[in-house]
DNA sequence: TAAAAATACTCCATAGGTATTTTAT
DNA sequence: ATAAAATACCTATGGAGTATTTTTA
């Protein structure tokens, strides 16, 4: 156990600078009698003399002179400490690790760092894009702090702030059958589609399936579907005329002119973009920030 | 100023570790509300919030984790100081400096390091040897923790331990004109004499100049003096007949076979060979230890 | 209901103060 | 007589305890 503090270390290098006790004591802003107090206690507990008291005059002991010298990095590491976490103290001081969906994240994340640089510079932004189950075990366990994701589900553990809804819209190649109808898809219309889907995980895929499920029953409404990787790969495959696709709104910019985008089912067919993050999460107050950003984007 | 404690680093690196209240409060062998209560003082003075009390599991926040890495260094820092200070306690775990004047330290430095090297091993020494002044001056400065002098003169801030005392001899060649006279030689036989001096600032010069002088006034008393820088030259001289000298006892060990050592004076001339030490000077015990152990050489 | 952390409160060790004594110049 | 450090003695802050409450799984 360690029998000394680090207010014993401040005075014993006050006097060694000083050799003086009331002029150390002075130093520290204590009395003389405090200081002389505290160097004997140090003295005493090591079992060391550390300052030969020499006739009105201090000398220092060689194993003082090493104390002393070890002293100087304690007290230095702690002031260290002292610094770094005052500097933390600013909730923009830490980056801010933020996850995303991979249908969200290509969309978002562009406009939220250039916002983000433009009016809270002093803040960085750690991203990540990555399924929704992934991305909330990796906000439970701290690996990230926000995760933005479409989901119903209600987390416990979890605070969460809804970003904004999102029209899912169908695409079809101009070439494509249905790019000439004037009246919304029926979901119907595609039993006989090819329809471009994400793989299984993405969140998108199960939505536009419960899109187009509707009321039925069975999960296969569609003729056929082919399983990809991104909506970027759907994007060329649309623009290709080899089937049609559900995209969400985000994803709609910078389309190809040869895609049409397509009113799709009775109502409109939504999702909801929202932010979750930890209850008790220390910086909600970015949190807070980041999801005004977001919500002045539409 | 430091607002966190030694002991509160303690605590909270038991609580990263543990990552739960009670379990890092045992393994500090604190109560859980003491070690809680540290840690929150800890957050509140740095303004930093280091563990995100999540529902029963602790997680640590990007800020907390370099507060804590940087704790870490200050605590094994601090730890380092305490096992350095504690071997201090040894009195022999510094070397002790001794300083001889230059008609001393070649006879007796020898035989001390021997004894001490045989009979306290673990005690280092280091030697010096210079002018009785300047060895006081570094004995008062700290430089050295003792000197070894032949000087009547006191010092109030120091202490003396008497060692020994040591006759003054003359010397001459054997086919020096005084070489074979059976009674003791008379200072008035020095008249004529060419006399080998070390010196001014050696204490024996002045030593010898007083045996010689006596009762009389004058400080002339030899009919030429030769000034040389040490002892052994002085031996060297007197062996090859240039002229004759006065040793003390110590440095007759050795004497070439050519070199006659005479009673010299009507009483014994001698000089005290004493011990000077600090006041308060710590190691007392070790001077003490020395002081016998070159009272037993004679 | 149980487990974990926070809160309330009580207590005492000790860091700090003032006044004084001791020690040495 | 003066200057410096040590000692005596008192006070109060805050570190530590026990008991209890709050919170959440």
């Amino acid at each position: 156990m360690l029998n000394f503090t680090l207010t014993d270390l401040r005075y014993l290098l006050a006097l060694a600078e000083e050799k003086h006790f009331a002029k150390a004591a002075d130093k520290c802003f204590v009395s003389q009698p405090t200081l002389s107090i505290a160097i004997k206690k140090l003295e005493d507990n090591f079992g060391v003399t550390i300052f030969e008291r020499q006739n009105h005059q201090i000398l220092i002991t060689d194993s003082g002179r090493r104390i002393i010298a070890q002293a100087e990095i304690v007290l230095a590491q702690a002031k260290l400490l002292q610094q770094l976490a005052m500097n933390s103290a600013d909730p923009y001081a830490e980056p801010l690790k933020i996850g995303a969906i991979f249908t969200i994240g290509p969309y978002l994340f562009p406009k939220l760092v250039q916002q983000v640089t433009h009016s809270v510079p002093q803040l960085k932004l750690i991203i990540e894009e990555n399924y929704t189950d992934r991305l909330i075990s990796k906000l439970l366990s701290g690996e990230i702090d926000i995760a933005i994701l479409a989901t119903e589900e209600k987390y416990s553990e979890l605070n969460k702030i809804d970003l904004f809804n999102e029209e899912l819209h169908m695409i079809c190649s101009n070439r494509h059958s249905l790019a000439n109808q004037k009246t919304p898809i029926k979901q119907e219309q595609l039993n006989q589609e090819t329809i471009l889907l994400l793989g299984s995980g993405h969140c998108l895929r199960d939505q536009i399936i419960e899109a187009c499920n509707n009321a039925q029953q069975h999960n296969h409404i569609f003729g056929h579907s082919i399983t990809t990787s991104s909506l970027e790969t759907i994007k060329y495959m649309v623009e290709m005329n080899l089937g049609l696709s559900i995209l969400p709104q985000m994803a709609e910019h910078n389309l190809s002119s040869q895609i049409v985008v397509k009113q799709f089912g009775q109502g409109k067919s939504i999702r909801t973009i929202s932010m979750y993050y930890r209850k008790n999460f220390p910086r909600e107050i970015l949190v807070e920030q980041l999801a005004t950003i977001i919500q002045q984007f539409n």
